[in-house]
DNA sequence: TATCATTTTTACCGTTTGGTCAAATCTCTT
DNA sequence: AAGAGATTTGACCAAACGGTAAAAATGATA
């Protein structure tokens, strides 16, 4: 009885987290995102997440019990940043207020966080199989308020009869694209690998599509 | 010199393809496609493939020397389908309707493969180690023929100022969403799975933002 | 500095994985 | 019906895989 900490062998039963144990356990999250996040769950190795975190594979389950832990750690941290955005949407604005500062965030969102948006997206490839649940309640429930305030907003005529919820999908699959896609956008555009200074010419062209008019009305000539 | 088949023990090298051989290659690359386009690369696995494809493991490799093949195979298969509806687009139409016609050819894409639709977003999400050089030079080389098109219209004010590039990525992710996360769609929707319904209400969407106005002028009360 | 808990390493285990081989079976033609 | 070629199978292999046990090394604290 000399010492207060928790009597268990394994570190993240213990009530305070020493020094040591917080920096391996960030360190093994930032290898494994590296790594889910391009192979998925079934492609990644325990090998290969501790060789990118310079730690033995022993060493690195002795932080975390096992594969599938490390993955639900970076999927739940993943989540809340996940539906910060969404959240702040607020009845209260302009819908071309709102709907357009929901678009920058999401797009600053894929601009920080590009391999928390390909372990998502790795995520929903596979089936969802982990993160069925909070797609069918959480997910749902925050979405189906949301489509409530757009909704009233399509009853006011001030904006475009449309399905709330397939609007949110088209932000979602357009800010997301340039995450999980990137490969794809830089080879597209000529640009070197790691160069991102797509971003702007991105969030220009969303602007014109949600907020303005991409196609003008027939002419009568 | 019996005969003019050829002496490789490889039946992909062979002259014609036997009864035998079309039946069983199709159902490969059709179980390879269900596992690859799930799981990855990475994550897929020879036994899964077999056992999918109800053979065994090592007939399955009598018709491919081995898994890197199968997903060359399908990749192969799949950029003709990929680039199809994109060459179709005519400078001769009228903005409106060769980006509607376009549209509803993708998202027509994206309900009838939707697998191949996975199968192309993993390997994008991996980094595209298998398809980088065809990014590189047909698909941009494509895409550049296409984006002076558009260029072509919007000098002519039949469309509105943007990046065409950025306009093809909008519709590409937004019509691919709808195969590749589909279990998301489904579940926000509350929709069962296999459940495809949404098609419609998402081609209504899209219709609206690519070609129609979503938030209207602001009023001047 | 002695002590105890924490951290790291070494050596290992059973299973899965991609792939091979030779023998056995089947199919088609003559 | 027989022979040649095509197809299938079972037995196997080395490497990679997820994970364990116990000892060794390190760190914190009294």
């Amino acid at each position: 009885m000399t010492q207060i900490s928790a009597s268990s062998e394994n570190p993240a039963e213990r009530r305070s987290k020493t020094r040591i144990q917080k920096e391996n356990e960030t360190r093994i999250l930032l290898a494994a995102l590296e790594v889910f996040s391009e192979n998925g769950f079934r492609g990644a190795t325990l090998d290969r997440i501790a060789a990118t975190a310079k730690m033995s594979k022993p060493n690195l389950l002795y932080y975390f019990k096992n594969k599938e832990e490390i993955h639900v750690a970076l999927l739940t941290d993943l989540l809340d940043v996940w539906l910060a955005p969404l959240r702040e949407i607020s009845p209260h604005g302009e819908p071309a207020d709102e709907i357009g500062s929901y678009i920058r965030r999401k797009l600053e969102s894929s601009r920080q966080f590009p391999r928390e948006s390909r372990l998502f997206a790795n995520e929903m490839l596979a089936g969802a199989p982990h993160i069925g649940d909070f797609l069918q309640s959480k997910l749902k429930q925050l979405v189906d308020e949301k489509a409530a305030i757009f909704q009233g907003w399509i009853d006011e005529r001030r904006l475009a009869p449309c399905d709330p919820r397939h609007l949110l999908f088209a932000i979602w699959s357009t800010t997301q694209h340039y995450a999980d896609f990137s490969v794809q956008v830089r080879h597209v555009l000529g640009l070197q690998p790691g160069d991102v200074s797509y971003y702007e010419e991105a969030l220009s062209m969303l602007e014109t599509l949600f907020l303005s008019r991409l196609v003008p009305p027939a002419s009568t000539d």
